[in-house]
DNA sequence: AATGCGGGGATTGTATACAACAATACAAGA
DNA sequence: TCTTGTATTGTTGTATACAATCCCCGCATT
């Protein structure tokens, strides 16, 4: 379950900073990627640099042209909106599908992270809470036991990653968010999924609106 | 708009016929892929072929296990059912933004889809009944005009095209189907939202039921 | 001055060589 | 017999060398 992963190999090790870098915004859409330039600033040599670049190019992180090279695409403000309306009509199916099949171990860890969530709301520690927002998120596209819509809904979650710190860190939205949290795990503890799935849509567009009314500021 | 696209480049011809191959369901799921092999295969060297490999994993078809190598993940009968699903909650969000975006132009081109797909219908030719189909829901997806959008749901149709081609070359499946096509087109033109929505989910469902009469045989 | 045409430097594409790691088989010792 | 250590082999990870392509710039021609 954890994700020790291919943290090793230099190809990841570049792969994950460059997308660490542009889903933070620290490089802008348009700047172009020249391998040379990122061997010297990862201190490796092509091979793994050019398999990041092939990876980040699947997940729409950057765009290859044929013997030109690749440069950045990022995640603008309509791309961040996008998202949050395609969460809205597909990551409640997730909940509907985790109230079907979430097992009681699955529905401890699950209450863990909310209780440890519950834990750090008035610490004002928005990493923290942003880190257990991922694991909720993630733990429930994991419990819905369904592959494909993982792999989309992680995607998508973790695209957005960057502006959802924001959020949690400026205003009082972290307790409420952690709040809707909870009654999503108490309707997942009763195994109703109707009730899952409402919640959970309601749940992203809490989150979308506080997050337009902070960029609106 | 053309995806005449990497078509050179070995890396991609590599990442096309395996990713051709996985969806074919001509690799099973857990054959593994080691380097050398698929370097003999193809008259390569390891480059693009690894290059290929780590594309392939972040589209969830293989995976890679560090210093052991990849193995074909695939998709299974499930996963058609929940690319089914997951379609039915979202692409109709789809046609709902081309709906509110389209132009005339982009009009004219999927029209045009629609009336090749009519006159073939009755022809018997299911593949490229099966190929138009794809253009038709490809076309949608850009005209919706949403990067994101565009390439969740371009890799959930393109992952199922294998079964799409059993369904249209077996049954009466067809004809329906361009009949709800044409009826989507018209919706469009009237910039219909709800009913290019609407119209949009149904068709998912129906193609679903239609994929669920023939695996059950 | 505008256009067309090399040419050289920079960049990407591909192949290969070497290093690190994993798995297996086999032998030595308890 | 079982265990454990080790050698061997096959596979992946990384670096580098070479080939192909593109791009920019200067130059000549009109």
């Amino acid at each position: 379950m954890e994700k020790l992963y291919n943290t090793n190999s230099l190809s990841f090790q570049v792969f994950n900073e460059l997308e660490r870098q542009i889903i933070n915004g620290v490089l802008t859409p348009g700047t172009s990627l020249t391998e040379n330039r990122l061997c010297e600033q990862f201190s490796v040599s092509r091979t793994p640099v050019r398999e990041a670049l092939r990876m980040l190019e699947q997940k729409g992180l950057v765009q290859i042209t044929p013997n030109k090279g690749a440069v950045v695409l990022g995640i603008s403000e309509k791309d961040l909106t996008d998202i949050y309306t395609i969460r809205m009509y597909v990551e409640g199916l997730a909940s509907r599908w985790a109230a079907q099949k979430i097992t009681d171990e699955q529905l401890e860890r699950l209450t863990e992270v909310v209780e440890l969530q519950e834990f750090y709301q008035n610490r004002a520690c928005s990493e923290q809470i942003n880190d257990l927002d991922t694991r909720f998120h993630e733990l429930i596209y994991e419990y819905s036991d369904s592959r494909t819509l993982q792999h989309t809904l992680s995607n998508l979650h973790h695209m957005i990653q960057h502006y959802r710190q924001r959020s949690f860190s400026s205003d009082g939205r972290a307790p409420k968010a952690i709040k809707e949290h909870r009654d999503i795990l108490n309707a997942l503890i009763a195994h109703d999924a109707d009730l899952a799935e409402k919640l959970t849509v309601e749940h992203i567009a809490n989150a979308h609106a506080n997050l337009l009314s902070l960029i609106v500021k």
